[in-house]
DNA sequence: GTCTATACTGAGATAGAC
DNA sequence: GTCTATCTCAGTATAGAC
């Protein structure tokens, strides 16, 4: 069973699609060239591209708890999983130069339309959230737990919007070294604080 | 002369439906309507879509030039001047909080269509990125005035982000409180180097 | 499950009257 | 300078053959 199914292939084009050129500017003929079958076809597997998007979110929301609980599992005690996602924006600095953060520029796009999947891509960034909250917790932390959550979540989204913008991978790693010492200083503060 | 040109009014119009609802997803019908004029009118000040957004684009940067202008003479010394940009995400919460940042948004859907007019609109975001890293200079950081420069801009499109997506008032304030307790410590890191 | 053919819609754009 | 009428085309969606 190495071939996916024609359901799975349209899903995958169009997450990568709807990444690369947006949820509106990707057509149907985008993908089904991206996956080689007719438009017609396309109908089988969807009702319409609204639901292309339901699954794709779906999709998206079932990748992150999987990458969240691998961190959870893999990462020695809170502050290395909040490193995890920190250097996310390195292991994927590449694909954000060129085309920003997948989940604020989808959240942000759907929310400009006033789409009915806006609640759902959001949740994307509530997972985040929640898991970064745990872990500042963990850390002793929470108090603050979800206003450091927050800033790390904002500061990630910032440095993706003009990493985009001005095309400058070398800014992300410089704001990441920034992030890993905020971080250390998140610990520092508390160790002071007992 | 108190009535505005059709022209201005069709620019007026386009740059605030480009805002709320994005470029691509506002139609020549939209902007006919909000002026109150025919579509067919419509093609006597415009020959198409892309010049009125090159238009708007103009009309962008030549206002946040004032407003940058404004800052640079009424400000007392950098510090405060850097403290007018950061309080722009507070004067314009409402705003931010349901459109997200006007230059941030542009920027990133111009880039996923992938825009002529991308290279224009990004000028937008080097206009506050010179501007801030003469702030910067001035206040004595000319040895890392551009990355300071980066991070603050980063920072506040992260906070535009966010606060859109979560549609939260309350944490644009945080966000700015933290803002303006870091500029502090960047003059303060300057004074204990002395 | 996949194809071709086709209908329908909305949006960008033009022509020409007033 | 503004209007109505109309064209073209892309994009979504459907019908029905294979």
């Amino acid at each position: 069973m190495n071939e996916k199914s024609t359901r799975d292939q349209i899903i995958e084009a169009a997450d990568r699609l709807f990444y690369q050129h947006g949820f509106e500017h990707t057509s149907f003929a985008d993908i089904a060239n991206a996956v080689q079958i007719s438009r017609g076809n396309f109908y089988y597997h969807f009702k319409s591209k609204d639901e292309i998007l339901t699954a794709v979110i779906g999709v998206r929301l079932a990748s992150t708890r999987a990458m969240l609980s691998k961190w959870e599992s893999e990462g020695e005690g809170p502050a290395e999983r909040i490193r995890s996602f920190i250097h996310m924006l390195v292991a994927n600095r590449a694909d954000i130069k060129r085309f920003g953060c997948p989940v604020g520029t989808l959240c942000t796009e759907l929310s400009k339309l006033n789409h009915s999947s806006k609640a759902d891509a959001n949740m994307l960034f509530t997972l985040f959230r929640t898991w970064l909250r745990r872990q500042f917790t963990l850390l002793g932390r929470e108090a603050d737990a979800d206003e450091l959550a927050m800033h790390l979540l904002a500061r990630s989204q910032g440095v993706a919007t003009l990493a985009s913008a001005f095309n400058d991978e070398k800014f992300i790693r410089q704001e990441v070294q920034q992030m890993d010492d905020w971080l250390k200083s998140c610990t520092t503060a508390l160790r002071e604080k007992r």
